[in-house]
DNA sequence: ATGCCAATGAATGTCACTTTCATGATGGCG
DNA sequence: CGCCATCATGAAAGTGACATTCATTGGCAT
């Protein structure tokens, strides 16, 4: 899984003609590592302690290279950041998102996503992409 | 309907020790005659030829009165600007949103709204408040 | 090893808010 | 009415998260 996504991205580079460095396969590698919703910000804070000498830009650049090749997705949860989560060919999820805790949780429904296809059939839309974010407390900000 | 919003505002407003303004009435008239989902800078500038008077940052704070009244609802649809768009007590809908021209529409559906209850249960999450937008080409851009 | 071109990152720019502050209005009270 | 404590206004400045620039560095094909 973690190899199936570095050989989407390295092949997507060689198709770019762009090159590989240090700093993307460490940037890949901490991105591949962690399974959160992560923003730049907290990726970049991540990498400084154990490599001080990559700089926020090309977090940035990198990342938006992930999306671009298909390994990574860009969200928004409403928290002024905009967080890349992992997708794979073919997937696809929503969120569960704690307003407490900042906990993100994903979900299928392959009801609600037919149900979706209709609407937009109803109204003569092609849809391209959708979001659905489910705002609230998780079970443990709960007790 | 317009006249309901108007005295929910007004109430709100005496209730919190807030004054009647001039400015606050055109602003308010303005957003309630337009049926879209305006972001700030599309209501200053609507404003602007009839009253070039009304500052940008009047027209930020009133929308925030707005939305605090309960009479209007912040939306982010990813074009980078938020919009303020009309609610009413108890009311709610989802979008579905033109990626082609920038056109919202509004559906409502029970049964997505049930099964996304459904799936918080089963995740143990309370739900506050979701937000569901289908992004794709509206009928006419598809011609 | 050489040289072309992409990559890097510190610095700077951008943009959509968001807040400040000097000035102007509102409205309760006598 | 007329006062005046408060609130409101808007030009200007500040903020924060991205986005871009540019001088320098570093892949990698030859
Ligand atoms: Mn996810
Ligand atoms: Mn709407
Ligand atoms: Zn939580
Ligand atoms: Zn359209």
């Amino acid at each position: 899984m973690k190899r199936a996504k570095k050989k989407v991205f390295a092949d997507f580079m060689s198709q770019r003609g762009l090159k590989s460095t240090k700093q993307r396969d460490i940037i890949l590698d901490s991105f591949l590592s962690s399974d959160r919703h992560l923003s730049i910000e907290e990726l970049y804070l991540k990498l400084r302690s154990k490599h001080p000498n990559i700089g926020y830009a090309t977090v940035y650049r990198t990342l938006k290279l992930f999306a671009e090749a298909g390994i990574a997705r860009e969200m928004q949860f409403g928290d002024g950041q905009t967080r890349y989560e992992h997708v794979s060919e073919g997937e696809h999820h929503d969120h569960l998102v704690c307003t407490r805790c900042g906990h993100i949780e994903e979900f299928e429904n392959e009801t609600i996503e037919k149900l979706q296809d209709e609407v937009a059939n109803s109204r003569g839309f092609l849809i391209e992409r959708h979001r659905l974010e489910i705002y609230g407390l998780c079970a443990n900000c709960r007790k």
